[in-house]
DNA sequence: TATGAATGAGAGTTCATTCAT
DNA sequence: AATGAATGAACTCTCATTCAT
């Protein structure tokens, strides 16, 4: 029956995104999982060959960040409103897989290569927005787009990573405002001739 | 015999420094690290109460971002100076014990609060620094020194974090560059009246 | 469908030979056998009790020695012939599956009481065709046709098992060669009236 | 204390030699052997870092065909003794650890490795043997030695493996009258110009 | 007939920690 | 102070077999 089929699967899915963000990549067993999705170790082994493998299917649900609402917009000086959305979909992503991200890269080969596989294409992403600005006329002309795009990257993960560190509500909630914050100073940043 | 004593304790931190950064803190195990340090099990649990307490010293060696090179800075005008070297002194810890950080801090409250304390106080630091440009006249006037704190670590940390997990040497051969590039930017936008 | 009934059947058979030779008994699992087949584990179910019978049918079809080439050899003084039938014939059959056997010999009553049988029969065929000999004058009289059919047995099989042993090639190359000269020795020790 | 050491060395060997004739290499688990060695798992992993290397250490202990009896004759005609010695030699080893072997052999390479190793060295000295016989003249001058030599461990092999498959207590019981009869005979093939 | 998801006991192995010496 | 053998719970993963569909 694939309706149940992808029913368990998706249940084990959801008990690891869950299991993995309260207890981390190691701390989170096998048991754990399977308990907490209500099927045999059997099971779990028979949909994903192996804890890790659950991780990375886990990994790209919870982090990806999704092409909507990029290529819609093909106009002209709409660069700043992509750049914009490009900047806080990250937001969107359950922000607190971050340091769950970083308990499993030294355990897996894959988890690393998916991992920068995901930074690097947001970097790329961001990079050609900057250029197509600089063709538009929105973004200066004379601006080293590649290191650009890697310190705006910088930014978003480093702010997500101090509001997950820090306990206290109000370093997270700062969050969404902190990103605001940061966006427009760039956006004035970039867009100038000469700051 | 002392000087034995601050020798063996000594020589087990060194081995946990990098036999923590070539496997994780999950991935070394206590087995590995008295034998890197040349040091017997009973040794090691003489000289530390758990491998935790083993990875907080360590962490504290190698991650803890020394106060000095910022008190013999008591003149007028050199608030550019003092952040500057604030801004760079993250670059001489070892930045690739960042992820090894999130592989611990998921199993130890004690990592989680100290990386918290770390984050917190080099972000008060920054804090203190543009507040009393401000007073000296060297940062402009309306300024959310707080947020703008926030941001100028999440971008150092966010990059660090790149670098790390970027498999191209490329990534991290840009990080100085980078940071240079970030720094020279928000000073310029700190210092302005007007942007 | 009988047709494809008997096809399903022997395609887990023939899968099942190529699997155990590869893995062994206990390393060969249904899953490998069923998806070398093709067939569902359903299926194999259907077909099989359990892989302990499926082993068995494959190790009758492997390694049984076929009474074929004996019965035709109703006469005299051809006691010679059919002696030399008798014990070329297991070269005609996998040699490597002898250690595969002993793999599934302590897992197996069933296999164990078969391998008995199968070389407790060859052993009789072996005694019967000494008496024969003796009957027609063609062995020496005066020999424990028991004891020396024990020993042709034990020489062919201890053959087979070094060659499969030995990883080198001239072990196994050798191995034709080695029971011709067991052959003709034997032949000559078994006829005289006085060695 | 080395002696407490040699101890639990020792009594984990003695119950993997007890549980592996009992049950297989498979059939024996872990678990078998620690509770019969009266050593916790933890122990047993402290001697020995995995299954298979308890089990070739068993094998060595078994199997192995020790030298002595051999070298203290360099005398001249006592070829035949010598010779004589090398074929009971294995008689005095746990006969029925070869099917256990085979069952081993197809899960370990080193024990496929170390099997090899002990067949050929045992070959290899009984060639040697032939050799020195026909320097000496006790065995005939056109003889290809190492094809009989070849020969000869496939008897004994053989002779073991059948008399450990065989259930009733006949066949075994045979296996020293057997072998004797087997050496008389080859010895007279042997040492014989003209058989 | 045929399927393949589900089972769950049990496999080999690891490891932080303890403690008798 | 120092040793390293010993512990045992917990780990990831396997697999012959069952059974609802």
């Amino acid at each position: 029956m694939p309706g149940e089929d992808r029913g368990v699967r998706e249940s084990i899915i959801v008990a690891g995104v869950s299991a993995f963000r309260r207890l981390g990549y190691h701390g989170a067993s096998v048991n754990d999982i399977v308990s907490e999705a209500g099927v045999s170790k059997g099971g779990f082994y028979h949909h994903f060959p192996s804890k890790e493998a659950l991780f990375v299917e886990v990994m790209e649900r919870v982090l990806f960040i999704r092409e909507e609402g990029e290529p819609p917009a093909p106009g002209d000086a709409d660069v700043e409103e992509r750049l914009r959305a490009l900047f806080f979909a990250p937001l969107s992503r359950e922000a607190d897989y971050l340091p769950i991200l970083f308990d499993a890269i030294k355990a897996s080969a894959v988890v690393r290569e998916r991992v920068a596989e995901l930074f690097g294409s947001y970097r790329e992403r961001c990079e050609g927005l900057l250029r197509r600005g600089q063709e538009v006329g929105a973004v200066r002309e004379r601006l080293d787009c590649a290191s650009w795009a890697f310190q705006i990257v910088a930014s978003i993960e480093g702010a997500f990573l101090l509001s997950v560190v820090s306990p206290d509500p109000t370093g997270s909630e700062r969050l969404p405002e902190a990103l605001d914050k940061l966006f427009e100073t760039l956006w004035r940043v970039l867009r100038r001739i000469d700051i």
